[in-house]
DNA sequence: AACTTTTCTGTAAACGATTGCAGACATGAA
DNA sequence: TTCATGTCTGCAATCGTTTACAGAAAAGTT
């Protein structure tokens, strides 16, 4: 560490006096203005290099209302798709200089309302969120749009029309593909364990899997259906339920791997054979689903895909804002597709 | 959505404006200053619930120089261990009303020192890091220290004196653990694939393993110890050169879990009847471990705890900084334990 | 009534970067 | 020499919040 007194120029006016310049001069030089001459801005260049000024972010955004950040709000860091997603943002973003503030639910509506004003608060320039599983009103987020920050919604988004633009799996088709190709294995008792029906990617899953059905002329049984969180716990009590008398169903279809995954295990501790005397179909490609005994087949939502959409989106916005002052046009949602993958379940 | 006109009430002055008051009484309120009358107080609060007014955070923490924000540095987001860790010190930091930047240096040495600097440039209160496996000189990080911004340390951290606090997993006993499991089913020759050297975590549990052996009075065999990013293609690798001649060993211990599920599986593709003829033992209790068949014994490390003790020494460090200018204190490390969980592999 | 004390509120100056405007200087043209 | 043009730099206001200080009003004391 070399020596505080030598290193301490941290304001654009110590520079400017210590290299007898306004401090309108060190500004421009700093943001490329054109009107600088060219010596004036080697030198300023050297020395503040030297001397490794970091302009303050905060002064900075108050002036121009720009902070080169951008919020992120997902429901769980651990969840794999969120994993993956955040994870492309971040580098995505990183390489155009932007940063993120990232947030997270915990899947409760308060702490995502929460976060919501937080990232207004600290007037980042736009809001990538996912939402609860539990949002149905994302009023929330008004004060966002209301003040010109784009917003942009993946994987759980609004049902109704939102100015925001809209990124997400194709999860009726993954519902569809999911219950397809458990039918054309000639499974005629499919169970299903969805998330709740307040959320869109359990709906959209629902439908595409009552399409399937309806498509080969199999009667949807109510009682075969469960609608709760996704947790092993839930997922175990639904077993429970489904194999305490026949008849016993010869498929289940999960909503996601994590349930999948305890269907699996409670499936091999009553002895039940899988694939031979159950089938089991998962959701989101998460890594265990392709690890364990027999691995399970499942939907992959391409979360890399996802991200780099989100990127190009976001990058699109900040640029039209800063062009116009328009509103943010609300345009029809993207649609990334999905992909079944068969694996020993099936 | 409200009409614009009603709720853009964005300042401060405005408010103070609408209310016949002065910007500074407005304040006084917002901050709870005591000498403020208490009808004041209210008819302020009333009209701010109202029209939903949100503080400017890059006003006031240009004005305190407080921002409210912790930064933090990881080397990669879907590593089980940091997963956890974020999701506890995000929680945790959050229901004390601070926020966080999270930046992922992807391990590579350049991008966490542009992180480094624009956390500065953002002037975090804090900024929590663990670093790149090739990270040496942390020099990057003076920057903070030298404005006072406390640094914090985990998991992977510096290993010369830095003015700095240092938690970290007890990985040296981890590395001990693994290998005295080993030894003392009977074990003699056993091959460790470590990651780089130049990473504290993986010096330490190096010379855990070191020592079990040498108490067991086991020689040491360098042609058996591999250093190398902890990829599974890099376990392949090894896998690869250990079983091209006997003798072969009869245990792996591995520095991660990746790596140990790429052994397993290796040595299920050549039939090698594991824990029968092959023992492993992997590291960090990554959930994939124990869901494989046969499920991987571990060392786990207690991300939860880990990032509790964080949080809690976090809140010291900004709260100490807010009382006293002093510079942060060099105190020793403080040291996680870690636990094996004994799993089908050996 | 004259005074102190207490309680509240307003004034104005910061914080650090940006930018419209105008001034200084040099260069070229007539 | 005089004027016009172009190139560079500085002045000063601004963004929204905070806070030391002072002033005003109310309450309490003698």
């Amino acid at each position: 560490m070399k020596s505080q007194k030598q290193t301490k120029k941290n304001s654009i006016q110590e520079l400017a006096k210590a290299l007898r310049l306004s401090p309108a001069t060190i500004s421009r030089v700093l943001n490329n203005h054109p009107h600088v001459n060219t010596a004036t801005r080697n030198r300023v260049m050297a020395f503040v290099e030297k001397v490794g000024y970091t302009r303050n972010i905060m002064a900075s955004g108050l002036r121009t209302n720009k902070t080169n950040t951008v919020g992120l709000i997902v429901p769980r860091f651990s969840m794999f798709v969120h994993t993956e997603v955040i994870t492309t943002i971040q580098n995505g973003l990183h390489a155009h200089g932007y940063h993120l503030i990232i947030g997270q639910s915990n899947d409760s509506v308060e702490i995502e309302k929460d976060l919501a004003r937080t990232l207004y608060a600290s007037r980042v320039d736009a809001v990538i969120a996912a939402c609860t599983m539990f949002t149905k009103n994302f009023s929330h987020f008004d004060v966002l749009i209301e003040n010109n920050i784009p917003v942009l919604f993946y994987d759980r988004v609004p049902m109704q029309p939102y100015p925001a633009r809209i990124i997400k799996g194709d999860d009726f088709r993954g519902g569809y593909l999911a219950a397809s190709h458990l039918l054309q294995l000639g499974c005629k008792r499919i169970a299903y364990i969805s998330g709740p029906l307040s959320c869109n990617i359990y709906i959209d899953r629902h439908a595409g899997f009552e399409k399937a059905l309806t498509q080969h002329k199999i009667p949807v049984r109510k009682d075969w259906i469960f609608y709760h969180e996704l947790t092993a716990e839930n997922a175990r009590k639904a077993m429970h339920r489904l194999f305490a008398k026949p008849p016993y169903p010869d498929a289940i279809m999960a909503a996601n791997d994590v349930t999948a995954i305890a269907v699996l295990e409670y499936a091999k501790e009553i002895g039940i054979k899988v694939p031979q005397a159950l089938r089991i179909v998962g959701y989101s490609n998460d890594p265990r689903s392709g690890i364990i005994t027999p691995s399970i087949t499942t939907i992959e939502q391409f979360p890399v895909n996802i991200g780099k959409v989100i990127v190009a989106e976001v990058l699109k916005l900040l640029k039209q804002e800063h062009e116009t002052e328009g509103t943010i046009t609300e345009s029809d949602p993207i649609i990334i597709p999905v992909e079944l993958i068969r694996r020993m379940s099936t």
